[in-house]
DNA sequence: CATCGTATGGTACATTGTACTAGTCAAGCG
DNA sequence: CGCTTGACTAGTACAATGTACCATACGATG
């Protein structure tokens, strides 16, 4: 029997599996990066309530109860199916960047433009740890603000602006997205003496977000830049 | 019987109550109110997943269906809970202020530790529609901008860069807040060669939370200040 | 051949939100 | 006074869900 409750690793077997002769047709056998991806697939077509360990395997074409031989809980499989989905590649050109301002830009729109692809994702972020794709991405951020010339002393509290202000921004886009009668509802809660000011703006019907969003961090890197 | 799934408000009664003649002693009544007062006890004690309805009523001695007079789901309860957390009073002096800064470093510090104070609200937010103290802030925070010099067609992308900046600050901390160990765990995946900026720099071991806060805020409010 | 690790999956259970339904009580009206 | 109505409370029941427990199969190894 498989190691009940093992410390940090899953019970899945750490060693490579020994080619069980290829099976001819049919289903593929199992395994993590089978049931992520199919569990991104159900995420992206039904949303967060939408995944049930149920559907899952249906669409596997397996048993609900094998899924836990690969993975740990429900928990594991939104953890793992957030991560594999913040892979980034990195900036268009292959040589140095000569702009820091517009790597860095470009990281950050592409993270939030692979959240957006998948709506879900935003709500998952706040709760879990970092994978290593967000490992990645922050590396990249402290290596190219380092070389960029900000001080030891301010660069990770230019991270974490950086990075508070993506999260945001993708959670909020993300869940105004979900629920226009929500939107029509605050709207209408507007209507009165004591919302003037957002109101006259119409902050709440600006739908140009991915515009604010790039002049929101600009004005953020500007804040941010050495002098 | 109570009008089915009425359109915008609950099916709980508009008009006042006519007073039931005040009981003398024992459980005071069902209400909104108490079932939202409680409702926030249950998630201070318990968290997001310790609300349940079951719970919810017995602590209110009352049955299971009598909610559902008052609130329409346990969606409902989320919002109502999650905007009575929110409330703000203004900033300490009463006379207008001469530092408009000040105001807006106080209010959103203030915010971030309303909602830090019941963390489960952190994890509510992205995902629901804007109450009324949740838009009084944003309508402080628009007249105060706007009586500062921030020009108007800068002033959606100011308030938003703001919101962004401290949903995802408070969000993330919150989210720390709960697991030690998903931290200790994704400080583990750094040891090696693939992130040694961030190991160096100890980006994730660095725990003044609330310093990293005002200085992020303060870079952000340094780059959307009028020129 | 026996044993063991890998892997699959059926059954069963506790827990959840909430629909349905029946009830209580007070006010208003004939 | 009796009857109706509407505000409110609550028990029962159900469907959906995550997953513990158990039985099983199969290839490799002794």
């Amino acid at each position: 029997m498989a190691a009940k409750r093992s410390g940090a690793p899953s019970k899945r077997s750490l060693r490579t599996r020994p080619q069980p002769v290829l099976e001819p047709t049919g289903e593929p056998p199992l395994s993590r990066e089978r049931i992520v991806a199919t569990a991104v697939e159900l995420l992206d077509a039904q949303g967060l309530d939408g995944l049930t360990m149920r559907g899952l395997a249906e669409r596997l074409g397996s048993g609900v109860m094998s899924l836990y031989w690969h993975v740990d809980n429900k928990e594991d499989v939104f953890d793992l199916a957030l991560d594999s989905v913040l892979e980034y590649r990195g900036p268009p050109q292959m040589a140095e960047s000569q702009d820091w301002r517009a790597d860095i830009v470009h990281m950050l729109e592409d993270w939030r433009a692979s959240m957006l692809r998948h709506s879900w994702s935003a709500s998952l972020l706040p709760r879990r740890a970092l994978g290593s794709n967000i490992l990645s991405r922050l590396e990249l951020l402290s290596k190219t603000l380092s070389k960029a010339g900000v001080a030891d002393t301010d660069l990770n509290v230019a991270i974490w602006s950086l990075w508070n202000y993506v999260m945001g921004a993708t959670i909020t886009r993300a869940s105004f997205d979900l629920s226009d009668d929500d939107m029509a509802a605050a709207q209408q809660r507007l209507t009165g003496e004591r919302y003037t000011t957002i109101e006259r703006s119409r902050l709440l019907l600006d739908n140009d977000w991915d515009g604010a969003f790039r002049k929101g961090l600009d004005f953020l890197l500007d804040g941010l830049a050495p002098r």
